[in-house]
DNA sequence: GTTGACCCTGTATTATACTACAGGGTTTAG
DNA sequence: CTAAACCCTGTAGTATAATACAGGGTCAAC
């Protein structure tokens, strides 16, 4: 497979030009190979890992919780139950993060049930909705 | 209930006391009533607000979109079938991050396993996990 | 009645995550 | 062979979401 430029691997992960030049200095993207002039040769699976910068960040993790997730594999530098230990407490916050979006969403479906039938109420449900500390035990029906 | 001060609030949301006056400024909360002197008195649910603010935050809202999240009630300004109508859309958008979140932690759930038996592949699954074009229709065992 | 913990306002500064030049080199299409 | 469209580096500027004073007022407890 040909090696991408700069502006094509941006493009195909929407992108811009100048955020993959960003990218690389934060460690998020490697380095890429360059041409006997200086251009960089990206492999086409940097477009899976800028499409992935770009999702989990929209799911609210910081470009340093990003590196780390990235990270999570095997390699010589790491050992097997490390990583298995770290990718285990990822797996623990993102069914926190799943938790409370189900609860936020089951809050938006009551305000819509509300709104379709008689629909005069006014409180607001999506207030409880993500409550840790009101919701411990007691998800209402 | 006796109302509360601005440092109650923000220790009882686990924010900043300057936090707190930033989301009034930015009209996430309400101006709460004031004392002779012109202390702030908020109403006991305002710990509730300021804690969905942190909350949606983590999950990536901005708050321009937690203060349209916020503002998904019934009142006197926006009709029913408006409300209904962009609530339905907020669902979409926490659905397609509950998916995500759903094969990300498939994705880790993976490493854990590899990490577990022999231990010594090294691709990546968490690349593949977000790619939107590459999952289409195709979920993996 | 003064000390310490809190309150007020306004403004300045910071961190994160980009985005936008400036000033120059390269490559490809016509 | 030249013009458009791209590439390079470095540095400056922006938006968002706070955080940190400065300079002063209030209140409750000793």
């Amino acid at each position: 497979m040909k090696p991408l430029t700069r502006k094509q691997v941006a493009d195909a992960a929407q992108v811009t030009i100048e955020a993959v030049r960003f990218y690389e200095k934060e460690v998020l993207i490697a380095e890429p190979p360059r041409t006997e002039a200086g251009y960089r040769q990206y492999p086409a699976d940097t477009v899976k890992r800028l499409r992935f910068i770009k999702r989990a960040q929209s799911l609210g993790f910081s470009l340093p919780e990003i590196r780390e997730l990235l990270a999570l594999r095997v390699d010589p530098e790491t050992t097997a139950a490390d990583i298995r230990h770290r990718a285990q407490q990822k797996i623990q916050e993102i069914e926190q993060k799943i938790q409370a979006l189900h609860s936020m969403k089951l809050a938006l479906e009551r305000i819509t049930e509300t709104c379709h039938g008689s629909g005069l109420a006014s409180e607001c449900p999506i207030l409880d909705a993500l409550d840790q500390e009101a919701n411990k035990g007691e998800p209402k029906p």
